[in-house]
DNA sequence: GCCTAACCGAGACGGTACGTCACGTCTTTTA
DNA sequence: TAAAAGACGTGACGTACCGTCTCGGTTAGGC
């Protein structure tokens, strides 16, 4: 999965020490142990990071080209795995998708570390596309794949356009907690969304147009 | 406006050399520059704005506390100003509105400028608030107002969560532009997420639930 | 005198702060200091002599190019001025000059200094050169030049090589202080070794071969 | 001879894989090519070594505690046997024994490596002591043996100090070849030094003083 | 002919120092 | 007194080497 643990590509050898793998986790657990703490971004020096998992620059360096490189992976730790779609209607499996986004952005842990390290990979346009094609777009096309199939189903018009549609079922969540940083996304959220999306805010007797 | 320009409080005496307008316009204008050739921001060093502004880098601390201080106004100096509301009809109103977001985020330069300064401000909570403060929660109530209206009017059901709809209408804009990088913002997509966010976008015959 | 005080050659402006001489004379005395304590030549980092010298990094390398160069101007300061030659004989010209010579390898501060800037000089050829030409080099040129009024006086043979002879009164000085650290050079050895050099060592009676 | 090859004392054992020789002596040899090469020595680094001699750190460290202790064996290697002395006359002897130091510090391999060995050597005062102690004061000793006999054989005044006359002896060959670098060394120049040191260099009608 | 301890090259380990760069402040000359 | 210029102390950057430790694999005894 993480890129950092195996050795770069021109070392064919397997020769010598292997890299400890409870070093490369030191190192990870110490930059979400820091993000947990709260210290701000630009108080986060490699320095600090070694001293905080007992460990060397060096053996940073060695698994990471540099701060970025090594953010990228931290997030990618953070990210819980996907969970199980029903798959028995669109609007289910919506729902589960952004519930199961609300639990990642919400839950304590996860949460402090996704802000910053989303925040620190915004300003880095090379980590920032690394993290877009490995994170986002497989979970935006998760997210496609379900609404096609609704579409197919007969769940969604056969006009709708399916990327404007994905934008709006993600966006108020991802406005909530990454712009606003509103800690209160209440349990009923996904399902309210899904709903306005499928049904709009007009007044039930209200015409269309 | 921007409160860098004039003296600091301490300052009573109006003796001595005055500071120069140039200047100060000389180090905003920088910061742009480089913002739009696409410096990457932790490229963006006052020493390195002090030199493509052919200003010493004293005249930058004189007027701004701190980099972050700098941003700040950068980003307010970019922001253009919002435009009048016609009034007539709530739909018409979130249109404009949104309209308005869907130019700032577009237009080539202060687009540019808005994607590195609102990065930039992400990583600094101290600058983030008062943005969050001067320009995302006015915009919002202005926002709020004219859903507000449109409830009382009927454009809305009684029972809309005025929070929850104002984030549906604005998230999709600023997934498009800030997460995902979409220079694509097609012309008629506000009205598009308009009609969304009330009409839904089940089939026409589908009944509620 | 030292070419580390003034600006480099490249920066033709005399505007800007000056360099401040207490910083650039606090550095050099931090490294006489630690000589003097025995500080190991190992441990004299640089950013140790910052330290000492209550002196930023940056403050050294605007100064010196790196850690040897600043060794030489180390040792330049610490090199007393020659003395004056009295001139009358060549016999009493060489004892001043290896009288000179004695007292600065004996004294105290000065010895401590260049016994171990000598050392660490020689480990770098560049900086061995430079000091060569600077310091060495004349010194020696003036022992030739008065060995050889002394041999158009008739104080020495005509077939005398004067370069074997400067050889022979500087050699056995520097053997003593710098290759056995022998702290123990009598008042009357300048007198002596000159006497070794010009009537030898062979009982009075013994003929030449 | 060397101390290196041997296990530690601690390894009562003889049992195991006996250390291979090669290594030790590519080692070595490794050293003296980098020496030769001119390679400066700040940047004769262990791993260098290592990787010049085909060869681990491991099996550096297993035969020596650090860098110095091996630089001590490198340079008693590259030190050839004492040769004869035929015992003749005081004279005779002390040409040979100039004429063998000679020989060592101009002989193009030995010189490279003893000159930089040598270097090393001065910055640090634990090996300094122990290459004076066997290599130094045996030498100086067989040179003072044998002006002790040429004393009593009445080829030197009986006052002479014979320490001091060593220096004379052995300082104009060592200026030479390790302060001034001269490759110069002339055939004669060790005949000429006794002689200076026997009769020194006044007119020869000059009476003493 | 195994067994096994110590060797071997390779390279990761926690450290320390390197020389560079940017921070925000301070100090000069010039206007 | 503000201006540009640039030195100041501070501290992080990414690199290189230190001396140690840990891999898989090799090479000799002693059984």
């Amino acid at each position: 999965m993480s890129h950092a643990e195996s050795r770069p590509p021109s070392c064919g050898s397997i020769r010598g020490r292997p890299r400890s793998k409870a070093v490369g986790q030191a190192i990870l657990e110490a930059v979400m142990k820091l993000f947990e703490d709260g210290v701000p971004l630009a108080d986060l020096s490699v320095e600090r990071i070694a001293r905080t998992a007992g460990v060397g620059k060096a053996a940073i360096y060695r698994r990471w080209s540099d701060k970025e490189d090594l953010f990228v992976d931290v997030i990618r730790a953070a990210e819980p795995a996907e969970r199980e779609l029903p798959g028995r209607s669109m609007r289910g499996d919506l729902v589960v998708l952004l519930e199961s986004l609300r639990q990642r952005t919400l839950a304590s842990r996860s949460s402090a570390i996704l802000h910053n390290a989303h925040t620190q990979m915004r300003s880095s346009p090379k980590i920032w596309a690394a993290y877009h094609a490995g994170v986002i777009t497989p979970r935006r096309d998760l997210g496609l794949k379900v609404l096609r199939r609704g579409r197919l189903n007969g769940e969604l018009r056969q006009d709708v356009d399916l990327e404007l549609a994905i934008d709006m079922l993600v966006g108020p969540l991802l406005i909530r907690s990454f712009i606003r940083h509103d800690p209160d996304l209440p349990d009923g959220l996904p399902e309210q969304i899904v709903d306005v999306v499928l049904h709009g805010l007009r007044p039930v007797s209200s015409p269309r147009n």
